[in-house]
RNA sequence: CGGGGUGUAGCACAGCCCGGUAGUGCGCUACGUUCGGGACGUAGAGGUCGGAGGUUCGAAUCCUCUCACCCCGACCA
């Protein structure tokens, strides 16, 4: 993979979109940067989004669901994260349509109609969250509140990307609160852990744990921790983020609770989220020329079975077989399709589900009918073998494995080959011109040089890596003392 | 908001300079032959050429206005 794709990092744009296109995952809306996510596209975020879940449930959160309008007062509450996003908010100020005097068959805006107070359309929930745990927190003992809810924001950015940067999309939003800043620490870094467990065990995308400079920190937060994955064309991706927010919420919004000495405390809280950027992550590090390469733990489809018949009576045959397999394979809990579709030809879906990254797929045609075989393809590798059909349901689970490892080490091969230790800023240049990827330097901690390099190169401060050892150095651009890398790149 | 571009069939485009009543490929429909890596043939269906106004005997084509979208910047925890 890898190298055929970098080497055209020029026309990696529109590549990702060819892949996004041909595997059917999503399109542009006829709606200004908004998406229209596709059956297909959306069945593989249903699985994302089931196996985070589940990782949320386990780790003790509940889901519940808040308002999609922010009144305006209520947004501004919390300053900085108000200042953070007042630049891309929707903002809804009438309630109301009317039919156009002036033009008919059309409608205008009732201007009798307008909000007595704007609404914003969240960008993000905070501001409605903590408007609602202050009446429902009163004492220590209704703490911790572990909620996440599953839902659409809408930020709206100049220039869209499908699933990278849209104006409106899905994510999940965790928001919790807690009576103590240890707790509520110990929750953000373990909700990061939870979404590199997620992109590495699942994704096969391995990811930098690490923590936000000042100037890339959450509006509103005391610290911002990410997950950061780097992509064939060698730019990085924040793929997710868990904040700690201090009190900074809670003393907006006024949230305070009654601890065992009877004292009052303001409530500690955290938040944390990954949207349907994921789907822009998993293209971008594991799809091939073909298309998009799925890692079985989120495909929706395991195995696809594809027969290939002159007629009917081929087909009879085949069935008979395949009705077998498909059985043995549900048996261990597989979703397999079998494509018996008479208005394609094989090629033809052989073609498409390498397009959609379908992990394994099976033919079966008259000749493996009478020897009792078949060929089985594996996505990842394109190898092809032909093996006896009763072999197949017993190594399935251990082929799937072997695509899931194989995949992520792949993706952890081409991160190792594209991360780079620089000591000079003439090389962190060359570096980021040449090669892209993730760069390792020393800085000076200061913003005026993270801006500065910013300006001069596009590369920013992903983030200062949490097992980053302790190093002394000099600060490539500033030449000033440090004491550890942070990692450097181009973004999306 | 600056710079550039494009609107013609479901999609991708040609035609515009030099005005004469719309075309190619893909897709779609039917039939036949095909079917182990994106089939082929034949016959069809499908377009008020983004919108409004103007010039002209005649406008997709020229002029004016307008709307929309795309790309490059700015913006994007």
């Amino acid at each position: 993979m890898g190298k055929e794709i970098t080497s055209r990092k020029e026309d990696y744009s529109q590549w990702y979109l060819d892949v996004v296109k041909k595997a059917d995952l999503a399109e542009n809306s006829d709606v200004r940067g908004c998406m229209v996510i596709k059956p297909y596209g959306y069945s593989i975020w249903e699985k994302m989004q089931q196996a985070l879940d589940k990782m949320f449930k386990d780790t003790g959160h509940v889901n519940a669901y808040f308002p999609l309008f922010v009144p305006k007062s209520m947004f501004e509450a919390e300053e900085k994260n108000a200042e953070g996003f007042a630049k891309e908010c929707a903002i809804v100020t009438h309630y109301r349509l009317k039919t156009d005097p002036n033009n008919k068959g059309k409608l205008i805006v009732d201007p009798q109609a307008e909000l007595e107070e704007p609404l914003v359309v969240r960008p993000t929930s905070e501001a409605i969250i903590w408007s609602t745990y202050k009446k429902w927190i009163q004492s220590y003992r209704d703490l911790p509140i572990l909620v996440n809810q599953w839902a659409n924001v809408v930020r709206w950015e100049m220039r869209t990307r499908l699933f990278l940067r849209t104006a409106e999309f899905l994510w999940q939003e965790g928001h919790t609160a807690h009576a103590t800043q240890q707790e509520a620490v110990s929750e953000a870094q373990q909700m990061l852990d939870v979404y590199a467990e997620f992109a590495e065990n699942f994704m096969a995308m391995p990811v930098l744990k690490g923590r936000k400079t000042d100037s890339e920190r959450f509006p509103g937060a005391v610290d911002t921790l990410c997950i950061e994955g780097l992509m064939q064309d060698g730019k990085a991706l924040q793929a997710g983020t868990s904040h700690f927010l201090g009190q900074n919420f809670a003393k907006a919004f006024d949230v305070q609770f009654t601890n065992n000495e009877g004292k009052l405390e303001s409530v500690w809280g955290t938040s944390w989220g990954v949207s349907t950027r994921l789907m822009g992550a998993l293209i971008m590090a594991h799809s091939d020329d073909d298309g998009l390469i799925i890692p079985p733990k989120l495909a929706p489809i395991h195995v696809v079975i594809v027969p290939i018949f002159r007629n009917e009576e081929e087909l009879t045959k085949i069935t008979a077989k395949v009705d077998v397999l498909v059985k043995e394979l549900r048996a261990l809990g597989l979703s397999v399709k079998f494509d018996n579709r008479d208005t394609h030809k094989p090629g033809f879906k052989f073609a498409e589900y390498e397009m959609r990254g379908v992990p394994v797929r099976i033919a079966i045609g008259p000749r493996d009918v009478e020897a009792g075989t078949v060929e089985l393809a594996r996505r990842d590798t394109k190898e092809k073998k032909t093996l006896p059909m009763t072999d197949v349901a017993p190594g399935i689970t251990a082929l799937l494995d072997d695509i899931q490892q194989n995949i992520y080490n792949r993706a952890l091969k081409f991160r190792q080959e594209n991360t780079t230790r620089v000591d000079s800023y003439e090389e962190l240049k060359r570096v980021l011109d040449d090669k892209g990827g993730f760069i390792l330097a020393h800085w000076d901690g200061t913003a005026e040089t993270e801006a500065a390099i910013k300006e001069e190169t596009k590369a920013t401060i992903r983030c200062i890596p949490l097992d980053a050892p302790a190093e002394d150095g000099k600060c490539v651009y500033s030449g000033k003392p440090s004491n550890k890398r942070v990692v450097f790149a181009r973004a999306y």
